[in-house]
RNA sequence: GCGCCUGUAGCUCAGCUGGAUAGAGCAAUUGCCUUCUAAGCAAUGGGCCAGGAGUUCGAAUCUCUUCAGGCGCGCCA
């Protein structure tokens, strides 16, 4: 049981024993830690109710627990708080048990649930870029988290393969090698190559943008792609696999997995069936020469927008398939919650589909659908980041220039005894590290201003500062040995407080999981790195010459390092071996 | 036009189920490497929480309003 919880109950217990109505009286850390460790507020709404002044209050819950052996003392302050703090003993012996426990004695859901979280973002044949890297790390921090709290967590990578941004590639790569050089796997193995793919969509994109008749064959082929068979069908899985292939690379680099490499594509199968059921239920009409349910209801203001089931050139996009996505899920992992990590701007499509599932009961049971919307990533002045150049800034560059940074800062610091290959996966671990956790430290939901030269100075609150007071702290682990699991009483003020900052990391887990937020979780990280500099500047352990007193220190440490690796992992931050 | 979001220190951001003195980092100034790694530690200065009104014992937090910025409003994703 996590350790606020158990003051939380004590002080319930107080409350109704003094014959109050407990509900909001909850233990929370105290504002004035000058003052107390923890505080109760609910005496003064209580006030109120009880037609009684609030210290009167205060002071009979402060009594009820006078002779409760966890408080060392319980005070009533002007205008009603409970001032709280803890006995050592009380707060030392669950720091114990949580080091005995190789689960830090989390409380694991009791109701798992059939999770599946939607974040990859990524395009068929289109590289990665700074806009795909929030999803990619806010969802896989999202899907650990889930996991760790105990549920039953699929991620998805759900690829963008089957909507008009394929008609376009295709048409580039036609013409480019002409139709009569595409026939065989062998000319498509040849020609369909990553660094082609990677030039063709922004011109072609970019012409059909400007030219009508270019738009209306990207279309043309995108519907005759749809049919699932043909010339346009060869070429798109070639270009699938290449893409598929970029993409793996580059996700595994950030230290991303999918459990799953589903996409569009997947749901060409059943999206007819889908679309005729829908008609016979008589949800489905045509409307300007489309097919569409209508969703909007008198609330909705402006009304929403009508789902779109098929263009009026008859092919399908991506509402399409987001909804047979959704079917799928259902009938092959039974899943009952998605969580949609995607960039904010798609929150009415997203508002749409929702709907559309509510209305029409197509999944055929409750289901949880969230949109979990993150902001838009800006350069320095605010407006979307671009590189200097002014192009679109690859996701791969970026992590380069983050390495490179951290190798270079490498080699004045670290001795010559490490080989050039150890360098290179520090300065990895090191470079992404910081990424990750400059992305996390802002809430999801809110734009955020990017600047490579902040990420790499790799001071103060970053990611490399957390790493480097693991590796601090595993240092001096190696250099000690424990001779039993016993930690003591806290030697003093920077202990104590390094002890229920510990208690605290399970209310940040569960924050972040509720919230969808790790930025919560992130700067509780952040904070426990900062007790934990503290504490061993501090307090020498390997040095220090009383037994007892390094056994605990070193106890003190090894419960520390545990958690923060554990904490880190879920962040997908990893710890270098040295720094 | 309608809707959603944002506005907190010079800069980048936390805090927003209302609680005591609004927190970090960067930048600035000052100490600390003969004892477990200075990517560190200790300290100082810096705020009418965009403006106004309201609700409350109590507001950065809730409500209304004004201003400023961003985004979205049917066949792109």
């Amino acid at each position: 049981m996590n350790f606020r919880d158990i003051l939380t109950e004590k002080i319930k217990n107080a409350f109704v024993e003094a014959g109050y109505d407990d509900k909001n009286a909850y233990v929370s850390l105290s504002g004035r830690p000058d003052l107390c460790q923890y505080q109760c507020n609910a005496c003064l709404p209580l006030a109120k109710i009880y037609k009684q002044k609030p210290m009167d209050i205060a002071a009979k819950i402060a009594d009820v627990l006078s002779n409760d052996d966890a408080f060392e003392s319980v005070v009533a302050c002007p205008p009603g708080f409970l001032n709280i703090i803890v006995k050592d003993e009380f707060l030392t012996s669950f720091i114990n048990k949580m080091a005995a426990d190789d689960q830090f004695l989390f409380d694991k859901i009791q109701n798992p649930v059939k999770t599946i979280v939607d974040y990859g973002g990524a395009n068929v044949a289109k590289s990665l870029h700074v806009g795909h890297l929030r999803s990619a790390i806010i969802g896989e921090s999202i899907k650990r988290l889930l996991r760790f709290e105990g549920h039953e967590v699929l991620g998805d990578v759900h690829l963008g393969d089957w909507g008009l941004q394929m008609g376009i590639v295709i048409l580039g790569i036609i013409e480019q090698f002409g139709i009569e050089n595409l026939q065989t796997d062998e000319d498509r193995t040849k020609n369909i190559t990553i660094s082609v793919l990677e030039k063709t969509y922004p011109q072609k994109s970019a012409e059909a943008k400007q030219n009508e008749d270019v738009m209306a064959e990207c279309k043309r082929i995108t519907f005759e792609l749809q049919k699932g068979e043909g010339i346009y069908f060869d070429i798109w899985q070639k270009v699938l696999a290449v893409s598929v292939e970029d993409l793996k690379k580059n996700y595994a680099r950030l230290g991303v997995e999918f459990d799953l490499w589903k996409g569009e594509s997947d749901t060409r199968n059943v999206v007819r069936g889908m679309i005729d059921a829908l008609k016979e239920k008589g949800f489905a009409h045509e409307d300007d020469g489309a097919l569409v349910i209508d969703i909007t209801n008198e609330q909705d203001n402006p009304p929403l927008p009508p789902f779109i089931l098929e263009k009026s050139d008859g092919a399908i996009l991506y509402s399409t398939t987001d909804l047979a996505t959704i079917l799928q899920r259902c009938e092959e992992f039974d899943t009952q919650r998605m969580i949609y990590v995607v960039d904010n701007r798609q929150g009415t499509h997203f508002k749409q589909l929702f709907r559309t599932v509510a209305k029409t009961g197509i999944a055929g049971k409750e289901l949880d659908l969230e949109f979990s919307g993150f902001g838009t990533m800006n350069g320095k002045d605010g407006k979307p980041y671009k590189t200097r150049e002014g192009g679109v800034m690859r996701l791969e560059d970026l992590i380069n220039a983050l390495e490179t940074e951290a190798y270079k800062k490498l080699e004045d610091t670290i001795g010559n005894d490490v080989s050039d290959e150890e360098k290179k996966e520090i300065a990895h671990q090191v470079g992404v590290g910081a990424l990750k956790f400059a992305d996390l430290s802002n809430h999801r939901s809110k734009d955020y201003n990017f600047d490579v030269e902040r990420f790499c100075s790799f001071e103060g609150k970053t990611g490399p500062y957390v790493q480097y007071t693991a590796v601090r702290i595993a240092s001096i682990l190696a250099k000690c040995e424990s001779l039993s699991a016993k930690i003591d009483l806290p030697e003093g003020d920077v202990q104590r407080d390094l002890f229920i900052l510990l208690t605290e990391y399970q209310t940040a887990v569960k924050g972040a999981a509720f919230e969808l937020a790790p930025n919560i979780l992130v700067d509780y990280i952040y904070q426990l790195a900062v007790a934990l500099n503290k504490y061993y500047h501090e307090y020498k352990v390997a040095t220090e010459t009383d037994i007892d007193k390094k056994n605990s220190r070193t106890n003190t440490l090894k419960l520390s390092f545990e958690l923060m690796k554990t904490l880190l992992d879920i962040v997908g931050i990893e710890i270098p071996k040295r720094m």
